[in-house]
DNA sequence: ACTTATTTTTAGATTAGTCTAAAAATAAGT
DNA sequence: ACTTATTTTTAGACTAATCTAAAAATAAGT
């Protein structure tokens, strides 16, 4: 597999559910910021080799071996993540740019051995879950921020917009992986809500609300 | 520069002494495992882009940006041995294929911050220098191995020969970096060395005597 | 249902790196 | 010095991934 088939590869993983739903060219062409006619000589070229499902016009969807291989790709993406932060002081905004060339590394071994040296780590430091070998990962149960409800107590779990932007404004605010929330108003007007964590009180949007992973209840 | 580049660059480095002197493009075809037509075209590109100096018919030498784009790319390649070796269990004939790859991974903070995560390494596993973020680097002062003389004692401070075979053949023979020698014959019919080292005998054949760097004497 | 708009695909061209085969330059042999 | 051999360069073609522009299929609007 070469490295751009590695990219629509996963990309075709994200855009899907574990890339199981039947995406659109355009869609995969966005996620690739490139161009719809591009898209189409890729997918049918994945479908040659039997790691995407392609029906012309109808969209595609990743094989079972499309999502093993999509997988595998992720498994390394995440283990280089943890590698990043927790070993060579990388902040989690910055890491995602260089885990995005690492993962394309090819070995077993390398990548098997990874693991071990950080202890097989179960999450990535924005709260994804890291495949193991096999494909194999625990989803754990978690809702957004913005449906969470009054005087409970919740746990960060994860973020689902990763950009740079999002995790330094979440760094300055004192938000992280583990933070312990509990939601003492939710304001009707502009469905923003006011927290409270660390001893302390925020308000903030329903943008960055919906933004932030948290477990079902604690 | 793009993968290609660097590797053309790496070899004309590795070729010349540190790419200074002049090479044929029939060599650098070699090294690369190309045709010369593939070569002449890539020199032209890298002369374009001012990396190298060459003249029609001449050969080809790198440019002091060439030389610190070539310093850059061995360090990363020897820092990621050292990784390998030290943190993931690799043996030192494991390390060159991955780090072949690792080495082109585009990140000044990861290269730095895998610099102090190893401690500022000044020697790869196979004892080659590391330069350091300028491009400076000790060369050892060191001899091979068939060139030592009698009744001396030696220091093995690396190998020239770095491939799978050679160096599975040392570990089968417990000679590895630090290893001290003792020349006790030299047999003039062939060349070959019997040597004295870790309490044990061993003869070896000039092939090997020419492949091991020894430390100038102790 | 029929026209219009959107999406998707095809066709043809482009760039990076490679190749083969032929031409040009340099080196070697007597 | 002149022929032969080798090395190097040029010319033209191929593959992977991309692009633009045009054609074909699907979806939407009344």
């Amino acid at each position: 597999m070469t490295l751009t088939e590695e990219n629509y590869i996963k990309g075709i993983y994200h855009l899907g559910k574990q890339g199981k739903e039947s995406v659109s060219t355009n869609a995969v062409a966005k996620a690739m910021k490139t161009k719809a006619s591009s898209a189409t000589d890729m997918i049918k070229k994945l479908s040659d080799k039997q790691l995407v499902n392609y029906v012309k016009y109808q969209g595609v969807s990743l094989t079972t071996q499309g999502q093993l291989a999509a997988k595998n790709i992720i498994r390394k993406h995440r283990l280089w993540e943890v590698f990043l932060v927790e070993k060579l002081n990388f902040t989690w905004d910055e890491v995602h740019d260089v885990a995005e060339q690492l993962e394309h590394i090819k070995s077993e071994k390398l990548i098997n051995e990874l693991d071990a040296f950080l202890n097989f780590p179960k999450y990535d430091p924005h709260g994804d879950p890291i495949p193991d070998k096999n494909g194999n990962f625990n989803s754990i149960d978690k809702i957004i921020l913005a449906n969470a409800e009054l005087k409970k107590i919740y746990k960060c779990v994860g973020v689902k917009d990763t950009s740079s932007d999002f995790l330094r404004y979440l760094d300055t605010n004192k938000i992280a992986l583990g933070t312990l929330f509990e939601v003492i108003h939710k304001e009707p007007f502009d469905n923003s809500l006011k927290l409270m964590y660390n001893n302390t009180e925020l308000v903030v949007s329903q943008h960055v609300a919906k933004n932030i992973f948290v477990s079902i209840e604690l």
